[in-house]
Formats: structure tokens, C-alpha cells, sequence
DNA sequence: TTGATAAACTAATGCTATTAGTTTCATAAT
DNA sequence: ATTATGAAACTAATAGCATTAGTTTATCAA
């Protein structure tokens, strides 16, 4: 008994590594003291309640997501870049399904704390599409188009609702996904140069 | 005590209420016997368990949408079509938020029950898309793009992951990542076309 | 050595779903 | 009319979850 030296940090590595392994987006704190060799209610001397755990590991979710981002457009730019990012934001998604399930359940449209720490992410789209010559309007209207795309791919699928015509190839979707978005945003800017040279 | 006239259809029915009422995809069944006027343990006569009674719900809420889906785009075709499910889906999960919630969080990769039961919408999708003269393979992929761009916006919208740039118009974004869709679309079948003459 | 503090503990509460076993009521058969 | 059966309600109990209150232990500084 007495101390033994759990931190925060422990508690937090502990759930993401569970999180990580069973492609679960939660731990419950049974398991998590479990594992820790601890007793649930010792977990509440370095953590508040299993929001703030959430808010931790959702924290980790999304800086991991943004750096892996990050490092896969760099240099690049235009269609180029997004496209990178595309495949990246894809494979992160497979790559760590219970991280990713968290992104894309955790925050709720009053829960201001979440939506403050997703922050980077849309920081980030905002940045991809800035060299197509936008305004800054229309940047935030096909960075939601362009994330809308990505996640609702990664949703329907993780659903279940792409299962039907599973002969059918999920990578040509994807890239057919992606196309669609390039193409949309080309016929877009051209109709936009098109009204500004009248 | 003894006969009440409660019945599956009725739970049913009370459950769908207090979805349609608070918002919320599921209701505890305390709370559900409570507004019945029957303690908890009583459901059991009529339904197995909780799951049972989410997939009646579940049932419940595909048959509304796909209903409501079928209506608007009625003696439609191509473009516009596409535009009017895209309105009514749309329209849909805004008025029934607690049923729009459900069918994006309740099939699971492994559930094949749930996956029947959403066949239905994905038929009408197929339907809208059929014509365009794409192939059976190319409609399968497009409807999965149509599908990923309404329910990702819908799914982010809900996330409050549109909340920043609150200012910029929602509508906007909506008929862009819808136009988006076509545009796309359009320059895939053009490309198509051409390579087919060569 | 002692005392304060941090960090563990036990015990208890209240919320879930669920099961087992019991009672009551309505209906069908005598 | 009476009785028996089965459906549908009930009570009581179990088990898993988060959480709180109150208690003990170990460590570290005075």
C-alpha cells in the first residue's frame, strides 16, 4: 500500500496502450486500475473522473494524428499535398482504429474543451488548401468538404456500411473519393476565375 | 399487476419517443419501463434485451429514412436526384437527430443483423446513381463516395467539429460538398467517355 | 523521531442490465 | 360457475460500471 509511484502520465500511457491493442475508444476504470495493479478508486488522487482520462487520451489521439499529418505533406502542395494527406489520414485511421474512434466520437457540440483540442487539425486542412488561391470563406468551406470526405469514408466503413459489394475494392473507392474531391475543387476555382474575369 | 396491455410495438413506440423527444440514440430501459409504467424486469416479457429492442429501433429508423429518401426524389434523375436526396438526407437527420444519431453509431463491422437491416438505403442509393450508364463496379464506388460525403458532414456537423468558423455559413458548405459530388462525378464520366473512343 | 502529506486502501452508493423465482389476472375448458 | 393454465406483471438478487467518504500506510522534511 502507501505510495507507489503512479502518475498521471501512467495512467494515461496505460489506456492508450490498451485503446491501442484492442481497438476500443474507452477502458473502463476496473480494467484500467486492473492493469495498473492499483484499485479503481486509487485512479481518482491523479485523475478527476473518466472525462478527463477521456480528455487525455483524446489529447494524445490528436496530437499523434496531427504529427503524423504533418510529416506526410511535408514539402508538398496542391493537389499533391492533399492527396498525401488523404492517404495518410486513411492509413492513421487503420493504423489506429481505437484512437481514431475516439476522434470521431469523443467531442460533442457543447463540450467546448474537446472542440478546443481538436483545434490543430482544423488549423492544419486550413493550411493544405491555402495555396489554391482561396478565400478565406472558401477555405473553411472545402476544408469541412475535405474532411467531411475523409471521415465520412473511415465512418461508414468502421460501420459496417460499405460490407455490401465487399468484392468490391475499397482502395479504388478511396482514391475515387479523393478524386472527387480534387475534381470538385478544380471545377470550383475555375468557375471562380471564370466570374471574376466578367 | 397482472395483464397490462403492454407490447413489443408499444415499447417500441415509447422508446422512438423519447428519441424523437430528447435527441439521445438510446434510452435506459429504467427510464423506458418508468414512462411505461412497469418496472424494469417486465420488458423482458416482450422483448430479449436491450440489443433486441436497438435493433427494432434501429428498423424503425432506416424504414423512416428510407421512406422520406424514396418520396423526394420521386420522378427525379441524375443531378437533380442526386441534389434532392442530398436536401432530404440532410433534412432528415437535422428533424430526427435522435434516429440519425442511432443509425451512425449502431451497426458494428461484425453485426450482420444491423448490416441487413440498412440494405435498404443502400439499394435507393444505387437507384440514384443508376442513370448515369456507370458500370455495376463504378456505381458501388460512387455510392460509397455519395454516402461518405452526406453522412461525414453530418457525422462531423454533429461532432461539433464545424463549430469553429461558426460564422461561415453551414448551408453554403453543404451545397458545395453536394456540388462537389457532382463535379466530381461528371469529370469521371467524361474521362470515362474518352477513354471508351480511343 | 515525529508529523504532515500523498497515495493507496475499504466500504458504500447509485446507476446500469439482467436473471430467478413468485404472484396475479384474464381467458378457455370443464 | 369454477377451475386451471399461461401470459405478464411483480420482488429480490447479482454483477459491472463510476464515484465518494472515510481510513490507513508509507515516505520525506523538520
Amino acid at each position: 500500500m502507501g505510495t507507489r509511484g503512479l502518475t498521471k502520465e501512467k495512467i494515461v500511457a496505460e489506456a492508450v496502450a490498451y485503446i491501442e491493442h484492442t481497438g476500443q475508444p474507452t477502458i473502463s476504470l476496473h480494467e484500467l486500475a486492473r492493469r495498473l495493479n492499483v484499485k479503481p478508486p486509487s485512479l481518482y488522487n491523479h485523475i478527476q473522473n473518466t472525462k478527463e482520462l477521456q480528455y487525455a487520451v483524446f489529447q494524445y489521439a490528436i496530437d499523434h494524428l496531427v504529427a503524423h499529418q504533418k510529416n506526410a505533406v511535408e514539402q508538398l502542395k496542391g493537389d499533391e499535398a492533399v492527396r498525401a494527406f488523404s492517404i495518410a489520414y486513411l492509413a492513421f485511421a487503420a493504423a489506429h482504429k481505437g484512437l481514431y474512434r475516439l476522434i470521431m466520437t469523443m467531442p460533442s457540440e457543447q463540450d467546448e474543451q474537446a472542440k478546443e483540442l481538436a483545434l490543430p487539425l482544423l488549423e492544419l486542412v486550413v493550411d493544405l488548401l491555402s495555396s489554391y488561391g482561396l478565400c478565406a470563406d472558401d477555405i473553411a468551406h472545402w476544408q469541412r468538404v475535405l474532411r467531411a470526405i475523409l471521415h465520412g469514408f473511415l465512418s461508414q466503413e468502421d460501420l459496417g456500411y460499405f460490407y455490401y459489394y465487399n468484392s468490391i475494392d475499397l482502395e479504388k473507392s478511396r482514391e475515387l473519393a479523393v478524386q472527387c474531391f480534387l475534381d470538385g475543387l478544380h471545377t470550383f476555382l475555375n468557375h471562380t476565375v471564370k466570374a471574376e474575369q466578367e
